[in-house]
DNA sequence: AGAATATGGAACGGTACCGTAACGAATTGC
DNA sequence: GCAATTCGTTACGGTACCGTTCCATATTCT
């Protein structure tokens, strides 16, 4: 049930849906932040900062400074864990949820955009 | 000979996509950069500070900064333009258009790889 | 109990982005 | 010819990222 997409397809698609993406997030959302995020909605829980830093290979700073931007924004919540108070578990928000949600229907919506071969027009 | 993707299978592909190109490009890429090589590799030329700007609806320092950090790496390289010289007409270099191909690569291989419905194992 | 380990965060210095505003160089218009 | 406009760039002040290092808290091990 794979996709099969041509060059020009795959980088049409892209080149549209980041330019649209980037209009509903601004220049506020960094790759890495969006990678995390994305983990964090799509990947099963729980998640936890070192778990994070490891499987998305980063450092843990990184992981803080976008969970202290992404906080911020109210797209994810962070909880400390009570069962092993060293941990902090980072919980999904419903602006979150939403937010991921927006920027699936960009991508859906520029996938079934894409011309008969990608070339612009 | 559009594409129709179900949420799961959009939102996957974005995820995995994206973690490998940083993975490629590293952090030094912003999203806007990426839009802005794109646009270069993908519309037809020519392409001007001005256009981009434009086109892109960003500011024209922004451009200015991306193609300073792009030049850098060899990803796109100006010419000024003889016929009026106050404009500067960007040029794809080989270098970039290999760049170009591998991103393209990544995301044609990540759909290939998705799963029946995207959902976490 | 006390030492060793693990976790998340804070501090530091450096770099690069952003928008606004100004600037030189080139061209156009009068 | 000289003023007005256009183009790209630079400068400024602010913000946020990065990696490295260090630290406080909490847990585990002996």
């Amino acid at each position: 049930m794979s996709i099969d997409l041509k060059p020009s397809q795959a980088l049409g698609l892209w080149h549209a849906a980041t330019q649209a993406q980037l209009r509903l997030v601004g220049p506020d959302l960094t790759m890495r932040q969006l990678v995390i995020l994305l983990h964090i909605y799509l990947k099963p829980p729980p998640h936890t900062v070192r778990g994070l830093a490891a499987k998305l290979d980063v450092t843990k700073p990184v992981i803080t400074r976008a969970l202290d931007t992404m906080g911020n924004m109210g797209l994810v919540r962070r909880v400390r864990d009570e069962r092993d108070r060293r941990n902090v578990i980072i919980k999904r928000t419903v602006e979150g949820a939403l937010f991921v949600e927006k920027l699936g229907d960009i991508i859906i919506r520029e996938a079934a955009n894409l011309s008969r071969d990608g070339v612009t027009p």
